[in-house]
DNA sequence: CAATTTACCTGGGTGC
DNA sequence: TGCACCCAGGTAAATT
């Protein structure tokens, strides 16, 4: 479900749960990801003070935990007055007025509490320490994107997708700022020209800020914090196109596997010989 | 050791 | 209506 656009458009939205007393948590017994739910009730009677995003992380912090949260393929967060009738509803955080809960049907998502005394800031907790550079973020420069490239052997398509080079490009926006960019997704990513760099890392900060302005994607599952979904899937030009014709040369939009999921593309757009 | 598969899950769609 | 199979936005762990 959820690349970095749509974990920054749920990121943005969690502002309203800010400071509002935690007067309850409960947890399913289920696992996610194959791991238990851990125990959240040092976090009753406490807060969130700050929401971050660091790939696609959600990061909750209170006065003295953080609360990692990723949504997988099919986790979403929301925010109600009352806890609705419903499956797969895994945690739940109350407020006085309203509840924060997460839902998931297929447990691929994981929560995880960081003790802040042993981890006074978030980006030293171990799972964010090996990552690359956020996109959005002044760090993300041409000369750390050629950087990147020179270092991989990968296709084009397992590079952008690689969080350790560029954080938060999930399968959807791989394809798509592939196709922006006129990259086929099969060739070394370590073989496109300086041109093909410059414009790709245009793209890449073009399309994840283009699907961050319209809500996000909504395929099946992703919706935002009030259930709403997004509409960033009206504007794909090759995602889930297969055989349709290309909006810019008309010719069929073609499907592959690589590395066991698909990759989307125009075989005339997308020539390895531009 | 970097790159590639596998494991973790449910549900919707398709073909028989 | 049922069953078997395939497919789906994720990552960490195992394996090549």
């Amino acid at each position: 479900m959820p690349e970095l656009p749509e974990v920054e458009v749920l990121k943005n939205e969690l502002i309203v749960i800010l400071n509002k007393k935690i007067i309850n948590i409960k947890t399913s017994n289920k696992n996610l990801h194959g791991k238990k739910i851990p125990d959240m009730n040092s976090l009753i009677g406490d807060k969130f003070t700050n929401i971050y995003r660091r790939n696609k992380y959600l990061i909750l912090e209170s006065s003295h935990y953080y609360l990692v949260v990723h949504l997988g393929m099919t986790g979403q967060l929301k925010f109600e007055d009352n806890i609705p009738d419903e499956k797969h509803i895994h945690i739940i955080i109350s407020f006085s007025d309203k509840v924060l809960y997460y839902k998931d049907i297929r447990r691929f998502g994981s929560i995880s509490l960081y003790d802040k005394n042993t981890f006074p800031n978030y980006l030293i907790i171990p799972l964010f320490t090996k990552l690359g550079v956020e996109p959005l973020s002044p760090e993300f420069t041409i000369e750390t994107l050629n950087k990147y490239i020179d270092d991989s052997k990968s296709s084009s398509k397992s590079f952008i997708m690689n969080g350790n080079y560029i954080c938060g490009i999930g399968n959807i926006y791989a394809s798509e700022i592939l196709f922006l960019s006129k990259i086929s997704p099969q060739i070394p990513i370590n073989s496109i020209s300086i041109e093909q760099r410059n414009f790709l890392f245009k793209n890449i900060i073009d399309v994840l800020s283009k699907a961050i302005l319209m809500g996000g994607s909504t395929i099946s599952d992703f919706v935002h914090l009030n259930g709403q979904k997004g509409s960033m899937q009206e504007h794909y030009y090759v995602y889930g196109r297969t055989n349709q014709p290309c909006k810019i040369c008309t010719t069929l939009i073609q499907k592959i596997k690589q590395n066991g999921r698909s990759s989307f593309y125009c075989p005339s757009c997308q020539n390895t010989l531009n």
